[in-house]
DNA sequence: CTGTTAGCGCGTTCAA
DNA sequence: TTGAACGCGCTAACAG
């Protein structure tokens, strides 16, 4: 109940042995005779002693810490990735301190030089659309950093990520199997290099179908409302796709909203693909056909290539990309002109048109 | 591009000052000269200076850090909480440093005490069913601590919840009023006391109405999988009740799954009203009803309150319960004994039944 | 196996 | 307004 807390010289002064004893104790390092182990034990028990890190930290000039920079804790697929990196770290001792850039390239800035304040061992990165002030910072310290998700096509830093190209390729394949010609790719920016490596694997998918001119790719904006009001025109419209592939789980709820406001019914009036998958998806109606990122596998490889980098340092970067499974549910169908008269078309046409 | 990072002692003699007078410039107490201050900035922006966070904590004794300790990372709710309460301690300076506990009650401490070694100045809780051993710890140290969310009746530490029985009492006048009858709340555990203020408001609402009888009270587990298995036979079974009521996120996902299973058709079959709301309950069908937890508002109180320990640390502890919304969507509406012949009905009961 | 000592980088005296 | 000295709590190196 000690005002200040108590350090491991009182331990040591309680237990009867020298600081450097009781400190080898806690570091397990050099034997202690198990008797004095005991004693150091106990007396930090009965002082209810926490070893002070920053101590630790700044006299061994390593912090067993590393850092993740995220853009947004409220997104699934990130979330997944922090829990997975968090087992990971805490399997071999390490700690991981979490922050948030908020998709603000500035803040991302400022977060990492708090995180290097803090003497993190390692970084782990998810970028924001610009990271190359904060990119520019890390080349100048010295620590491992690893891209993990939005990858460039050539990281300086080793990167791991979904081949995000071949994913978005066998889905819009999909689409077109199912009799889709006219097809949308919604997504929330092409700043981002994964999200264009999305764009371009739909777009060379279309290409070799010979369906260039009948790809459309949306560009709403960052946010789910932003994609909500910037794709509910082209929905109403009259040249209104039969199918949309949806390159992000914002874009996935904007679209949704999109497709709510519209009135229009998934899969009859119109299918969607979803990039993305998560519990929600496979609960309420109608189960939303996705595709899965292996996001364990990922946060697996962005460990194990952070934690070589603590023991060489100099190594060339390696960069990693896994496949991302389609999982086909209900959203995803043949399109309206393949059936009979549509109703839910007609009334969709009967409203985009004048009286 | 130098392997040791540089101090403010290098900052300072690049800049023809003393090691002083740079320390006074980063924490602008003193006044220094306005030419010194430039230089001294020009020279750390030259040098790449990061102030050491981990020297500065460990003489100034306080880190302007808190600890957050969360049960799981994947529940929105919890999210929501981190979101608003980082926004809160950027906004001041302070940083947050996120654990999580996994509902597991050893974890929790373990956790708690790698926050105390990084003397945190204070510590926000959302807490695992039996955190009586944490909790001691922390009445041992000589922080501010904040109770956030699973609150109990009467907290030593200060406390920031819903108002939980409110609001799944009005929950439940809603239901009643709607006609049914039959009502089951499902719910993970009742060891957490929130939760069973929860189930408190639904059986006074209950008993209220002279329905003590008919009150069932679910409680399938701690998952999502254990929920969908614990919920499916009632479901399936012959006396199914007309609505349920869940308890919490984890609950409604599992029962969702057991509605699927039980190939039961909502509204019509069965309603459904959800404590705990979020995007996804909005964008497809139907939407489900839902009591929407006020995260901002108790994030500001637990902020407020912890903040306030920090200025005067033996005040009485504050205890904070904030009401809930009920927002009625599409999951809510009469029950179908209230209607004529139903099928669905008749589907399961003949399932049920022998031939 | 144990005790002693010297910093890790910084903020805070206090004297000049 | 500035500079020099001290120590926050700990680990590492070395002497005993």
């Amino acid at each position: 109940m000690s005002q200040r807390k108590t350090t491991i010289r009182e331990v040591a002064s309680r237990a009867g042995v020298s600081l450097g004893t009781a400190s080898n104790v806690f570091n397990d390092k050099t034997s202690v005779a198990a008797e004095s182990r005991q004693r150091v034990l106990d007396a930090a028990e009965a002082l209810g002693y926490r070893p002070n890190s920053l101590a630790a930290g700044l006299r061994r000039q390593r912090t067993r810490t590393i850092g993740l920079v995220v853009p947004d804790v409220l997104n699934i697929v990130f979330n997944e990735l922090v829990e997975h990196l968090e087992n990971l770290a805490l399997s071999q001792a390490y700690e991981v301190i979490i922050v948030t850039s908020r998709e603000d390239p500035e803040r991302e800035h400022e977060r990492v030089r708090a995180l290097l304040s803090r003497r993190v061992d390692g970084l782990i990165i998810i970028p924001t659309r610009d990271w190359s002030a904060t990119e520019r910072e890390m080349r100048h310290h010295r620590i491992p950093v690893v891209v993990l998700d939005r990858v460039a096509a050539k990281d300086h830093f080793p990167s791991v990520a979904s081949d995000n190209a071949a994913a978005t390729r066998a889905g819009t394949d999909y689409l077109l199997g199912l009799g889709h010609r006219d097809l949308a790719f919604v997504i929330n920016s092409t700043r981002l290099w994964n999200s264009a490596a999305r764009v371009d694997g739909f777009l060379a998918a279309m290409r070799d179908a010979g369906l260039q001119d009948r790809a459309r790719v949306l560009l709403p904006g960052m946010t789910e409302e932003e994609t909500r009001a910037g794709v509910l025109p082209v929905l109403a419209g009259p040249d209104r796709p039969t199918a949309i592939f949806t390159g992000s789980n914002v874009a996935t709820l904007g679209v949704l909203r999109a497709v709510q406001d519209a009135g229009l019914a998934i899969p009859q009036d119109l299918s969607l693909l979803a990039f993305d998958d998560f519990a929600w998806l496979t609960v309420l109606r109608p189960f939303v056909s996705a595709i899965r990122q292996p996001t364990e596998a990922l946060a697996g490889h962005a460990w194990r290539i952070l934690t070589a980098g603590f023991e060489a340092p100099d190594r060339a970067a390696e960069h990693i990309r896994l496949p991302a499974p389609l999982i086909a549910r209900e959203t995803t169908a043949a399109p309206p002109a393949m059936k009979a008269f549509s109703p839910a078309r007609r009334r969709a046409t009967e409203e985009a048109g004048p009286p």
